[in-house]
DNA sequence: GTCTATATATAGATAGAC
DNA sequence: GTCTATCTATATATAGAC
């Protein structure tokens, strides 16, 4: 891994654990195992290395997209849950939620760039649900769109509010959310 | 009102425009018309007035629980809805959405606190669920509980997800969940 | 590409006068 | 109860040597 790539990555995952305005550049070059002024070499401004972290991101996402493009919709929901998965065992949130918690400190740059992330993912879902629904695999009334919302916000906030109820409400809405896609 | 009360609305604002880790004493003395140090002379640590400004929330929600006692089920959740719709308005996000994703870096007060107003918000939404449904003002097939997750999740993450796709989301999440609730 | 040294701003917090 | 002055730590960022 380059030096770059480890930055973001390190970036990533401080922004995900304790929020954008929460890390600094001598958090990440302790992590790296260089001086902090070398990290502006890669990123000359804060807002650089917000903007790369998001990129990296929409990248992760549009290579599971490509891989799963083939499999059926229950697969690509499984996939969409083992994000979260991730995330929760990490006691992490997801970057989108981080993000639009601190969306008013943001630099133009880093909001435009969330907007896009964001815009990615729920494309995603809504395409996934929809086609699930077509080939009989789920079932719901809404539009898909809208039902694609309604599963985004509950994984967004469940990682969240687990944080001071209980770690097994993760799974628990996970395992709601499927059973009721499932049912009917 | 008091000056005590004005820095503790004023924090409470700030935390749920720019999130915990972005405001700072400056920032509310500012507003209040004080100078900085005075503000630790109601409050000696950031972590006191974190504290105050979550204890101010869960006295809010006892004052909506006491006064929506006596009230339907139907009526209670509108009211659920309507703190949802003043953060909106104002383009914040809600008190437990913004201090989970910076609860990492907390003090552990703080953490305990919102850890107890979480469980009040919940088991007040799980009690109506479960009374409306016994009413048959409700319909759903989980458990009370479970169903509050559902929808608590759904309103803290679209007051955060909707600044970065529509507002119009936001309605859309509202009356979606209701007419589920109120359907079958 | 990485370093040391430094600039500049701001954070949370304290001391002590009024 | 509020102020000025100050402390200490840390933030983002830059200059310039190696």
């Amino acid at each position: 891994m380059t030096t770059r790539d480890h930055i973001i990555q390190t970036a990533d995952q401080l922004i995900r654990a304790k929020g954008y305005n929460a890390f600094s550049f001598v958090d990440i070059a302790n992590v790296v195992g260089i001086r902090k002024p070398s990290i502006h070499h890669y990123f000359p401004r804060k807002t650089d290395l917000g903007v790369a972290v998001i990129e990296y991101h929409i990248q992760q996402l549009q290579k599971i997209q490509k891989a799963f493009a083939v499999k059926c919709a229950v697969e690509k929901l499984d996939r969409f849950f083992l994000i979260y998965d991730d995330i929760k065992k990490h006691n992490k949130v997801c970057l989108v939620g981080s993000l639009t918690t601190d969306y008013n400190t943001l630099d133009v740059e880093v909001q435009d760039k969330l907007r896009y992330f964001s815009e990615v993912m729920l494309n995603w879902v809504t395409d996934f649900l929809e086609e699930g629904r077509c080939k009989k695999e789920f079932h719901f009334s809404e539009a898909p769109r809208t039902k694609a919302l309604l599963i985004i916000t509950n994984m967004i906030a469940i990682v969240q509010l687990s944080r001071v109820t209980e770690d097994k409400d993760f799974n628990l809405m996970k395992e709601t959310i499927k059973k009721e896609l499932l049912t009917n």
